[in-house]
Order: C-alpha cells, then structure tokens, then sequence
DNA sequence: GCGGTACCTGCCCGATCGGGCAGGTGAGAA
DNA sequence: TTCTCACCTGCCCGATCGGGCAGGTACCGC
C-alpha cells in the first residue's frame, strides 16, 4: 500500500522531470494549468481530478512527483482538500503535496501543513511564482508564497494551540444554527435537549473567538466550515 | 465616450478574430486562459486586468469584442464585478460580456444580466464550453451553461421580483450584524437608536427571507453581500 | 399635491439568548 | 485505574431579540 520513500525520492533528482497530477473541481482551471505549466521542459501533467475520490485513485495509479491541489473540491465544503491532503501523505510517504487555493486564512495553511502539505500558494500569484513552487516542492523543500508565509509565522507566533478544530457534534449544531433555528429547535432535530444545544452553541462561539451566534456563522462562513 | 455601435458590430462579422479582454483577479487563471483560449486560431487575448479600475480602463483602450470577467474581483466583495459588468454595458454599446465565476447564485446570474452581461458561464465548466459560449456572445447571442440558464429560468418563473435589494444602509447594519453586535452597538456605530437598527434588521430579514439574524448573516455570506 | 421610497423613533411583550452554576455518561488512552 | 475527551442535562437570571403597534421627516417623480 505504502510507496516506498527510496522510489518517490528517485524521481525528484533534478534534471529529471517533474511529474505532476492536478486535482481542482475547476475543469477550466485544470486546462489553464495544464497548458502554462507543460510550456516548462521539466514539467509535465500526468494526470487530472476534479473530486477527493478521483484524486486518491488518479494518485495511487500514476504515482506523481507532485499533486497540485485546491483545498476546495465541492461547492459545499472547504475541508475536502485537507482530508485528500492527510490521506495522500498517509498513502504516499514523501510525495509532494502542494496546495494552490484562492482563499488565504491562517488557520488553513496551519491545517494544510499539518495535514501533509509542502506548501501553500494563492491562487492571484503569478506563474512564474507557482513554477518556483512546484520546483522547491519537487526537490522536497517547502514552497509558501509571501502572504501565505506570514501566515504561517502568525501562527506560530501567535497562540502556538490556538486553533480549537470543532467536534463533529458542534459541527452538526453549527450547520443548524445557521438556518436561524433556535436552540429548541435544534434539540429537536438532534433529539438533544435545548439546554446542550446552549452548551454547544456556547463551544462553538468559544472556540471561533466570538460572542454571537450570528457572529458564528459568519466566521464559520467565511472559514468554509459549512 | 460611447463607442458607435456600428464600429463593435464590424469586428463581430464571422470569420473575423474575436479579440478578448480577461478579468479576474487571479493571475494564474489569466494565464491559463490566455493559454488555452488562444489555442483557438479564431481568438485572441488583446488585454487582461485584475481589478474594475484596470478593466475599465484596459477595455477603454483595447476595444474588444468580449470582456471575459469573473464576478468577484477581489477578497472582500463578490459585487465589484457587477459593478463593472453594469459601466462596461454603459460605455461601450454592445459590448460582449461574458461572466466566468465560481458561484452559481440564481440572483447572481440575474443581477449580471439586468448588469447587461450576455451569458454566464460556472469554472466548472469545461473548455470545450467555455469556447462555445465565447463564440456565441461574439455573434451578438446569449450563452448560459445548463445550470445557469436554469436559474434564470428559475428565477423568470418564481416569483418575478423577488429579488428585492437591500439598501445602503441595510447592508450598513447586516455588515455589522456579521460582526456579532447587538442592535444596541450597531445603533451607537451608526449614530440611530436601536429601535432603528431593529427596523433594518427586520426589513433585512424579510428581504432575505429568513427570521433570525444568525441566518440572514448565513444567508448574506452566501450571496456574497458582505 | 400625491404616491413611493428610504430613513428614523418610541412603546410593549413574550421568546430567546448567553453565561454562569451544578452535575452526569461512555469511550479510549496513559 | 485514572485521566481526558466528547457528549449530555438541569437551573438561574439579566440582556437581547423579534414582531407587533404607533408615529415622524425628507426626497423624488408623476
């Protein structure tokens, strides 16, 4: 099941070209990409996915030097691309994930980082930063573009823990809260008593650094948690 | 300031050069699409801008067939490409222009063509697609996607003006509802009562369709108003 | 003038919220 | 076993919300 390290390193020894997959539910996207970057002689496209399922099996069958991923592969949620993240780094040891995405938020380059990523570039770079990128990425250096590496530093300077993950409960209660159901409500959906809705609306706001439920779900929002 | 309309019909005689200018502020998707748009011998790519100030001004100075434009323009607001779409159909008479954007929002596609845009395109899309609609809306026709056009459809069908518009102030107080104050603080912010801020906030909800606050922020988020 | 729109204000009242307090369970790791 | 974690529950209380009621000003177009 695993790759072995020995063989993936193989085919990062510079000179040889970088073989790269490209996973982004954005079909135009994809052929943008895929036609700047095979303008570059060490670079080639080996393969294309535009889900999370698509991308493990695209992975696992062509074996690439490098996946080039958005973090967001549906409409509805921002964190698919972190769970094929962890899972492509669990499947292939040493394999380069990096990470091109539009949104910039310091907890999702932590999260992307901890989740296998090598690095982390926004989607306004221009080409030429992104081949930098996926080069660096290639011989197994880390790559993050200005703003997202400032990102990184807050981060780590800042509150070294501070990035509370929501349970899959408050998560649950989060998605309710945001179609403005009261906490009565909400108990009733769960089949939980209004009081531990409080409880966990109250986790929920605690652990996005709000007050308000409304307050919430726009941070949730704006996060791509719902 | 207005261009004849004679002149911009002449560059849409078939089997001319459609010349496109490209609008999004994501440098990498320019490039991608400048790169596989001119793979078409019967498209070329005279202009790009990243911003409304730039788009204004580079359609301006290129004249182009096509203005290809995303919706959001930048981080904040998903409106500035309305905006733009709005003063490009103003000055420049039949002026093809074409949304491209992530967001599939039946008022969206609505608003962008009451904005005078002639078709609308999901990056999901693939560009095969894409080509066509770029062809169509350079013959002087409308070009929708399947998903798009069956939210116009949608929204001609349903409830013809529902599509009320929140006014300044409204989206004023549902900004700083979005910040999680109480009706109290925003009054002091704005310089009203809160009895006031209570009358936007119950205007806002009934425009947006929701009951609670929590779920107008939701609601709002996800049209992309704050 | 008259209608329409945007904006502003007061009062009332029941429902809801947010933050405390107290306590409990079961699952899994150290 | 002890500990932690996610989850659940009850009670209290002041602040806030949401929806009514009533009223007002100012501007704009017909």
């Amino acid at each position: 099941m695993t790759i072995p390290t020995v063989g993936t390193h193989a085919r990062q020894v510079s000179g040889r070209t970088v073989r790269i997959v490209l996973v982004d539910d954005h079909a135009i996207l994809r052929d943008g990409l895929r036609s700047v970057l095979e303008r570059e002689s060490d670079l080639t496209i080996v393969g294309e996915a535009s889900s999370r399922e698509e991308g493990l099996a695209v992975v696992a069958r062509v074996e690439p030097d490098i996946v080039l991923m958005d973090l967001k592969l549906s409409a509805s949620s921002d964190y698919e691309g972190l769970a094929l993240c962890a899972q492509l780094a669990k499947a292939h040891n040493g394999i380069g994930l990096l990470v091109l995405t539009t949104f910039l938020d310091d907890r999702l380059v932590v999260e992307a980082v901890h989740a296998g990523a090598r690095g982390y570039v926004v989607k306004d770079v221009d080409t030429t930063e992104l081949v930098r990128a996926i080069r660096a990425v290639s011989r197994g250096e880390s790559a993050f573009d200005s703003r997202s590496a400032s990102a990184v530093v807050r981060s780590l300077n800042g509150t070294p823990s501070s990035i509370e993950r929501l349970t899959e409960r408050e998560l649950e209660v989060l998605r309710l809260l945001a179609t403005g159901l009261s906490n009565n409500m909400i108990g009733a959906q769960l089949f939980i008593s209004a009081t531990t809705v409080k409880f966990h609306v109250s986790n929920i706001m605690r652990k996005l650094a709000v007050s308000r439920r409304a307050e919430a779900v726009y941070a949730a929002s704006k996060q791509g948690l719902i």
